[in-house]
DNA sequence: TCCCTTTCTAGACATATGTCTAGATAATAG
DNA sequence: CTATTATCTAGACATATGTCTAGAAAGGGA
């Protein structure tokens, strides 16, 4: 038919992902976007919808790869999803992107007062999902006898996501992972004695 | 002399604060500045070094408050003073200007990766005085006999903290802080049980 | 009152932004 | 090979940004 284009598009998103989770909304240019993408800024506009428009598709590509990699395993684990869930928030290294914390978590600091309500929706279902599947490993856990029959599961569910949200800021910040890893354990220790009779 | 300045300093400092708490730093344009501190183009320039001057006072600004209010009840309290300051994260109306979360997690999660190594610098500090607080509160309760010998202060202090960052995320979010509040009372039922001996 | 100093008002300035346009460039169908 | 279509390259465009400048305004000392 006609000239094909000069770039593959969903590694195109994958790539605008990483911009966006690295540097935020605001503080990417879309000549950035074009260097880093490989994106021209014509099609940025025709294809995507202008930079809005991409940063919409990034965060939907962000909300797929949570479901599909994290909260899998999380939702069929138990307590010890559960686990490793939260030992993997702290583990990876320097050239991993989830030093960059959690693209909702600074999308949502971002964004908060500044229109784009599409945006909000994402990161709420993106949250849900979390919570939803804490709450399954939590249910699972409560069918195994991992947890008393009073266990409140949503509550639970709810504090666990609150943690993750705060570890994510911490290691956007990029202090040292050492210091995450230990507030890790110390939850686990926590979780180790959810188990036990009230 | 000569003329007096048209804004009170101290106050527009504030102003500058409570603006960067809600919008951010990229965010805010110094004309939004002028309208909402009071203090004129020229002397955002001349007297705070500009838009970035401005900026590392107004963290400032919050850093001392910090230390005025919360941290202080939260050093001298024992778990109640932990209980209490948990509580507090999530109360507070509309109008009050914690419903923006925290200006130190919103501000280090906007600069993560953009120069401005001061700005850290003033964050750091921030958290550190909390974590510092915590273990105060954690010591205290540990010398009336509240908390086992054995228990893990530090690591304890770092759980809370990255607890309460996750909590300043929720309520930016402005999820509805019924739910913040469940799950801060489900933190604090967690709490409760630490008194008991391993 | 006049003078001198400090501050303010108004806007210039260069740069950066996101979007849009016109002509060039590829790829395919006939 | 030519025509047609889709895409790209290069840059114009209006707007927004943070900083700076020149002249006006305001206050106090003589």
């Amino acid at each position: 038919m006609a000239r094909r284009k000069s770039y593959d598009r969903d590694s195109a998103v994958t790539a605008a992902m990483h911009t966006f989770w690295a540097r935020g909304y605001s503080n990417t240019g879309v000549r950035q976007i074009e260097r880093e993408t490989g994106i021209n800024r014509f099609a940025l506009n025709t294809e995507f919808n202008g930079k809005t428009g991409l940063f919409l598709e990034a965060l939907n590509a962000y909300l797929a790869m949570s479901r599909e990699t994290m909260l899998k395993d999380l939702s069929a684990g138990g307590l010890d999803g559960i686990r490793a869930f939260l030992k993997g928030l702290v583990k990876g290294g320097a050239s991993d992107p989830r030093r960059y914390g959690c693209l909702m978590v600074n999308t949502v600091i971002e964004n908060a007062d500044l229109g784009l309500e599409e945006v909000r929706a994402i990161a709420t279902a993106h949250f849900d999902a979390l919570q939803a599947s804490f709450e399954d490993a939590l249910r699972m856990a409560k069918q195994n006898s991992e947890l008393p029959l009073e266990f409140d599961i949503p509550a639970a569910a709810r504090t666990l996501l609150t943690f993750s949200m705060g570890v994510e800021v911490f290691v956007r910040m990029q202090e040292d992972l050492g210091a995450a890893q230990q507030q890790v354990d110390f939850l686990l220790s926590l979780i180790d004695r959810w188990t036990e009779t009230t």
